[in-house]
DNA sequence: TAGGAATGGTCTATAAAGTAATCACTGACT
DNA sequence: AGTCAGTGATTACTTTATAGACCATTCCTA
């Protein structure tokens, strides 16, 4: 893998990963929902189910998502439908846009 | 893997991963930022980036959220500030509850 | 407080992700 | 129109995640 797992992540993207793991958390053990159980719903393994708890960089995003999903963590903070439109409103921006970007030594604006 | 990456997905977890590469996508655009610029500063690959721009359920959280923090796509909705305080925050919460889960026949709410 | 279930960690085999190199194609500039 | 950078896709190879079983521990609950 490119990131071995300690260094080069940025304290942003860490934050989000766990704090994904941490609600998903909160929100089986609210329900009453055994890591085992989760992991049964979600087809992965209770292993996986700790380290996407844990907020481990290393995870596939079709599990963790998925395990948000089952226990009702809200992903983008969008129900199911307002999801799918914002899936094809940005397919309609994406069209509109150039498919190949001219590198021209034009500054990047690292912002935020 | 547990998921062979077709089959027991929820629509909506494919959604959510759909949607945040098209966002990547539009944002790197949006920036003149080659894919390959944007796996270089992600330390990742560029065949990754095209991945996780496709909306691939594989990728690894890490990359994925990496790549969205650098182009500016916010996790969350949130701000850096505000993504850490809610880390903090729901750690609390967490402290709170019950370690260990009772599984005790009781259902399970599989709502929203 | 004793029993038992849930959790957390570790280990090995295997399946899969990730990389890098390559090729054809598209599309943006001169 | 021609050129070349960016993209998309495919390949083979390396690295890693994942599953599954196991053990130790925690902590619910009767």
């Amino acid at each position: 893998m490119a990131k071995p797992d300690n260094r080069p992540y940025s304290r942003y993207s860490r934050d989000a990963a766990q704090l994904l793991g941490r609600l998903i958390r909160r929100a089986r053990i609210e329900q009453g929902l055994t890591a085992e159980a989760l992991a049964e719903r979600a087809g992965i393994s209770r292993g996986l189910v700790q380290r996407i708890e844990r907020g481990e960089m290393g995870c596939a995003i079709g599990a963790v998502f998925e395990a948000a999903a089952i226990v009702g963590v809200p992903l983008f903070e969008a129900s199911p439908a307002e999801l799918a439109s914002r899936v094809a409103e940005t397919e309609y921006t994406l069209r509109l846009l150039p498919r190949s970007v001219r590198t021209s030594d034009k500054d990047v604006k690292d912002d935020f």
